[in-house]
DNA sequence: TACAAGCAATAGT
DNA sequence: ACTATTGCTTGTA
């Protein structure tokens, strides 16, 4: 497979914000549709969705790694339900990132681009 | 170029 | 549970 500089793909400024921001999330982290929108400066997670969507970067963007801000796994290659999402699961468990009902089982798992904890 | 519709979501009621 | 909001992409005229 090859690996072609973001800078060559046939992509929009938006989707190469999005797909920057996803590949610094480390290896056994997720992080939320909300934060990166905070990451990126966005505030509709449906753009970023929908961005990752259409990504023509898979695996070598981990757009696994994003799950919804409740904690709940979110959605996978285009739906929220079905056989993508457990490959979805299986991909984070791989990396040590433990779902437990569809739900991320630690919190502490979660990357927020060194910005601080959500005041919730 | 202009307009309408849709999206892997989220917050508020 | 349901509706409103939100930024961006895509399709059609």
């Amino acid at each position: 497979m090859r690996m072609m500089p973001l800078e060559e793909a046939d992509i929009t400024p938006f989707q190469r914000r999005v797909y920057e921001a996803v590949l610094e999330i480390p290896h056994g982290f997720v992080t939320t549709y909300r934060w990166l929108g905070l990451a990126i400066g966005c505030r509709s997670p449906r753009a970023i969705g929908q961005a990752l969507r259409r990504n023509p970067f898979a695996p070598e963007v981990p757009c696994h790694r994003i799950v919804a801000s409740d904690l709940t796994i979110g959605g996978f290659a285009g739906k929220r339900q079905g056989p993508k999402i457990a490959k979805k699961r299986r991909l984070l468990a791989e990396e040590g990132v433990r779902f437990e009902d569809g739900r991320l089982a630690d919190p502490n798992c979660l990357f927020t681009f060194g910005m601080e904890t959500p005041a919730r």
